[in-house]
DNA sequence: CCACTTATATGATGTAAATCATAGTCAACG
DNA sequence: CGTTGACTATGATTTACATCATATAAGTGG
């Protein structure tokens, strides 16, 4: 890959994309570009923090096991998002696998080189609040879910999100839709089933498209207080 | 209270501890003391984030409210802790409410105030990151927790939690536990009580006591895998 | 010191969702 | 083009935990 091209990718990101083009080609200087097919893992848990990513192309799962070995999803990221990214500031093992959804390329860039990057680059350290910030927001209202309320509105609710990411047509399975939220997949397919019964949802296999917005919302807020 | 008070809080708290004296003193001018009886809301959720807070004495909770009014405790801090810093930098309502545990004193910094020292002292943004990826990583194991643990190893995870930032002793009653691990809190005690026949832990009314963490841990492993 | 509230304790019962089971459907691929 | 494996579907059964109920104990405030 040529250096522009890298340089493209990152600038393109959502993290990098305020940086003129001598930083961006001195960054792109230090990126070493991987492959992944899908279903590859780029890292596992545990694993050393070497580097820091951004995603060029594809789309990838961020996910821990229980004890049990169930699989749950605490987020996924696509073209323009980085991971990897707290292992690498804190210097502690990765506290979550990676594992490419998708065909995936990404830029990784040593956790050495990012910090002294970022030592030299202050008004990056804000964007990365920024997106550090969301994401904890982002973790905290889905423990509260997860602890507070019944299958039927965790549902709607991580439909919603991604809705708002993605629009309107959501690309996973039910399996998918099961590990993020906490649930069974039998227990999503019945969910989704009675939704496309009710007209909110259609579905073919392997993606579900939000017919009635509005409906969701209202399930997702809970049961009318009658 | 004097300002060299506010100076000597604040050089105290995680957060600011990096700063020389003049910096502490321009801060702490800016800084004004709030105080709160236990119980007492800081802030709702919802709110506008007009301050951005550090603990100057005693203990707050994080907590949110799930549809059907159930409390959830996101986190809990103490003296040298800050919160409310994910709401100042994006600009967006508080995503939680804060309440006191007991008689606690802050001090509270101008969203906009905040904001300006932070574009001026750019080491402190990567102190920042470190604390808000800390607190992302353990937000992201409580969610693969809550999705995919049996109550009994959730309750066992967060005692070791509690345990590893205040020691042996957990000044938290049943109910609090519960709010913590998202459950009930006659759930809380069973499984508190049985803990206490197993020799594992003591308690008196409103806190508990490690007795045995080895056995703990394992238990918070899982069940052994026969 | 007594009334009152809050915390702990424990049993009985209910239920949401998991688990177990079976089957149909669609895509991929040799 | 038929076989294989992933996805969707739905019923039957189980169970972990919540809910409901009641009781004792320990602080707390008048």
């Amino acid at each position: 890959m040529l250096p522009a091209e890298k340089s493209e990718i990152l600038k393109n990101s959502l993290i990098f994309s305020s940086l003129n083009e001598d930083e961006l080609s001195g960054l792109a200087g230090l990126a070493i570009e991987q492959s992944f097919q899908a279903d590859e893992f780029i890292f596992w848990e545990g694993d050393e923090p070497d580097y820091f990513y951004v995603i060029a192309e594809g789309r990838i799962k961020v996910v821990k096991h229980s004890s049990s070995g169930k699989e749950f999803i605490i987020a996924f990221f696509e073209s323009g998002e980085m991971f990897g990214e707290v292992a690498v500031f804190e210097g502690k093992p990765y506290p979550a696998s990676v594992q490419a959804i998708s065909a995936t390329n990404v830029l990784g860039i040593r956790r050495r080189h990012f910090l002294d990057f970022l030592a030299t680059h202050p008004q990056m350290a804000v964007r990365i609040i920024n997106i550090l910030g969301g994401r904890l927001r982002d973790a905290q209202g889905r423990l509260k879910d997860l602890a507070g309320e019944r299958v039927q509105q965790r549902l709607a609710r991580i439909l919603l999100m991604l809705a708002s990411r993605m629009g309107h047509t959501i690309p996973f399975t039910r399996q998918e839709l099961a590990d993020m939220a906490g649930m069974t997949t039998e227990t999503t397919i019945r969910l989704t089933s009675q939704l496309k019964k009710r007209g909110i949802i259609s579905s073919v296999r392997g993606q579900l498209i939000i017919v009635d917005e509005a409906k969701l919302r209202a399930l997702a807020e809970g049961p009318p207080t009658i």
